[in-house]
RNA sequence: GGUCCGGUAGCUCAGUUGGAUAGAGCAUCAGCCUUCUAAGCUGAGGGUCAUUGGUUCGAAUCCAAUCCGGAUCACCA
């Protein structure tokens, strides 16, 4: 899963070379190598001149040099001693001569400094860099290497709105897909909606009971929070009942299930799967509702999907691969008539696939859904943004799939994450600590225009522009919220911090982002293409990188790398982590070094490109994680 | 109880294919706007990387045990 750099065009194997000419994956590899890779193959060729032995990039570390030691890039030595067997300051010295010799174009100076080569890059080589990539758009991005995913997330139920929960899992999954596109896959978004079964039933019947005919436009409530509002109806219509019945004397367990309402609804859930046409109408009706409202929210967070699933059309799915499992007996029945999987020896319990009235279970769905998508798309993977509360879950799954035969069993891959807890605990629906979307949604923005307003900075703008502004930072907050934490780890939801604008925070890169097209605003565009390149190379006295410019020039340049680690990872974080970085050593730049008023007019070339370079990586990046970047705030 | 995941600064999080004195943001304190947007920058304080032992040149990172927290183990979805 893990990155292995070392797939640039530089010093490919004959091999490889020759493959290239035959297959459609050219144009990935005409992207420059990475800086590191490019220390990996110098350092391996160095020691195999230099010893007559042969190295692989995993026989050494290269790491980026720390900031109180001179260089940029350090090879750590320790490792090579016992293949060597010379003290790591010896080899050091060999290696760092040799590097410096050997590739002036790369390496201008070395130190050794207890056992870690300390390697100074050519200041050419950044100038290089920056002046090839600094307006491509696309830099870091792959062409297209013929794979195929689905990305599967957001998955809602039909019987209330969207909460917090499924922000963080929107949030995601979109961004995952779109790294995975970045990086040369085609992608398929899809959505299972669960809008069938008993907790649907349930707003039914309580919307039957307590609704007397009211709508969304009666009410002019929107049509998710509407339906939700009979579930929880439903709810304390049941405790009601059963408190009743218990109150008269009647076990809980008991009241549980003999309380009319409960009765009704699995009446209701029975005459569904039959097909009474009453049911079907008010079904379709008040999911109609909810759809109408999830459109709105989905179109606001900007979630969009290729492909539905509903649950009504998949439930039935799987029913003929119970019989497939019992002819290859991978399932067994039991004497009551169910069918079963025993998966002791895979160290997880025994597990139904089928009720004994015949009837299949939601892990049956599943894998009829799973070899569905295979059959239907030809994915070679198959991703499925989920919540760990069900790891179980999908680990059986897969395993059943495995043990099934099916084609697509290891490509089934499950996007674990963590939930979404608040500072006072777990959001609980009985308890009304859950954070709904859209209410979240409209206070991010409105914190977004109170910040705007009091610093007074767009008075000029229209209704219309300023509307787009709020909207973009304040999603731009609340999406860099939820997505700068490592996808698997339980997260907690701070109100306070998450409307906060000022650090490690979307408004702040988007901020980054405004100022520098500021400046480029100010600055006259034709004069950047005329001159770029005649001021840069007729002065190259003027062009030693200041430790600053260099420093901004190394970030960029990892750009490309964390594009690839987070599409291994499929974690937007590291996206999010890395251009927070970005930003904030632009911002240092921009505060130590005047870029209009340049020293020099080389200089001033040289910091537009740079400027230029960071609002490109930054704008690429925050798309990725579905944040849009203002040119004013 | 079985299985899985987690425990890093007051708070929220990076860092985990083993590398130099463990990093950010928030909060606290001290500075910086006659010069490209101060939603910014600079600096200070703040740590038993849950605990103990092991592996080795070197451990927050790997291994073992323990403690604490969470998830899951439905003829629910």
């Amino acid at each position: 899963m893990r990155f292995i750099p070392g797939s640039g065009y530089f010093h490919l194997p004959r091999s490889l070379n020759d493959k290239l000419q035959t297959t459609n994956l050219k144009l990935s590899y005409l992207c420059p190598m990475s800086i590191v890779s490019t220390v990996q193959q110098c350092t391996i060729e160095s020691l195999s001149a230099l010893f007559n032995q042969s190295f692989t990039e995993k026989d050494f570390q290269v790491n980026q040099t720390k900031p109180e030691f001179e260089g940029d890039y350090t090879v750590v030595m320790f490792s090579l001693v016992k293949a060597l067997k010379l003290s790591p300051d010896a080899i050091g010295t060999q290696l760092g001569d040799h590097l410096v010799k050997n590739y002036p174009q790369y390496f201008s100076a070395y130190n050794i400094i207890k056992g870690f080569l300390n390697l100074s890059v050519a200041d050419a080589y950044w100038l290089d860099l920056l002046q090839k990539n600094h307006n491509d758009i696309c830099y870091g991005k792959k062409a297209l290497n013929g794979k195929k995913v689905m990305v599967e997330y957001s998955s809602p139920n039909t019987n209330k709105p969207l909460h917090l929960g499924h922000l963080r899992n929107n949030f995601l999954g979109w961004s995952v897909a779109e790294i995975l596109k970045a990086n040369g896959y085609e992608v398929i978004k899809s959505c299972i909606v669960n809008d069938r079964g008993i907790h649907i039933c349930k707003s039914m019947i309580a919307w039957q009971q307590f609704a007397n005919g009211a709508t969304p436009q009666s009410t002019g409530i929107k049509g998710d929070h509407f339906v939700g509002d009979y579930y929880v109806k439903f709810n304390d219509a049941y405790k009601a009942e059963v408190d009743k019945l218990v109150s008269g004397g009647m076990d809980k367990a008991v009241a549980e299930k003999e309380a009319p309402i409960m009765k009704a609804t699995q009446q209701m859930l029975l005459d569904w799967e039959a097909g009474k046409p009453e049911v079907i109408e008010l079904w379709k009706k008040m999911n109609s509702w909810v759809y109408e409202g999830f459109d709105v929210t989905y179109k606001r967070i900007g979630t969009d999907f290729d492909k539905m699933y509903y649950e009504s059309d998949t439930y039935l799915l799987g029913k003929n691969i119970v019989q497939q499992g019992m002819d290859k007996k991978v399932f067994f029945q039991k004497e009551d008539g169910s069918i079963w999987i025993d998966l002791t020896a895979d160290g997880l319990d025994e597990k139904i696939v089928q009720r004994k009235d015949g009837t299949s279970v939601y892990i049956t769905q599943d894998i009829g859904l799973a070899l569905q998508k295979y059959e239907q798309y030809g994915i070679d993977q198959s991703i499925y943004v989920i919540g760990n509360e069900q790891n179980y879950h999908m680990k059986v799954l897969q395993l059943i799939c495995r043990k099934l035969g099916m084609p697509n069993a290891d490509n089934i891959h499950h996007l674990s994450y963590g939930m979404v807890e608040l500072t006072t605990g777990k959001m609980k629906s009985r308890e009304g600590t859950v954070v709904d979307a859209d209410d979240l949604v409209d206070e991010m923005v409105a914190t977004a225009k109170q910040h705007t307003e009091e610093l007074g900075k767009v008075k000029d703008f229209s209704e219309t522009e300023l509307a787009e502004l709020y909207d973009t930072l304040g999603l731009g907050a609340m999406k860099f919220y939820l997505l700068r934490v490592d996808p698997k780890k339980t997260m907690v939801f701070n109100p306070q911090d998450s409307i906060d604008f000022h650090g490690f925070t979307g408004p702040f890169i988007q901020y980054t982002h405004a100022r520098i097209k500021s400046i480029l605003r100010k600055v006259d565009g034709s004069s950047i293409m005329d001159n770029s390149k005649t001021a840069m190379n007729h002065d190259p006295s003027t062009m030693n990188l200041m430790p600053l410019e260099k420093e901004l020039i190394i970030a960029a340049e990892q750009y490309p790398l964390m594009l690839e680690q987070a599409c291994a990872e499929q974690n937007p974080s590291v996206i999010a982590n890395y251009i927070f970085q970005l930003a904030k050593t632009f911002n240092s730049f921009y505060t130590e070094h005047s870029i209009a008023n340049a020293e020099s007019e080389a200089k001033k070339q040289l910091r537009l490109q740079l400027a230029i370079f960071t609002a490109n990586i930054i704008q690429s990046g925050m798309q990725l994680l579905g944040i849009r970047v203002p040119e004013r705030m």
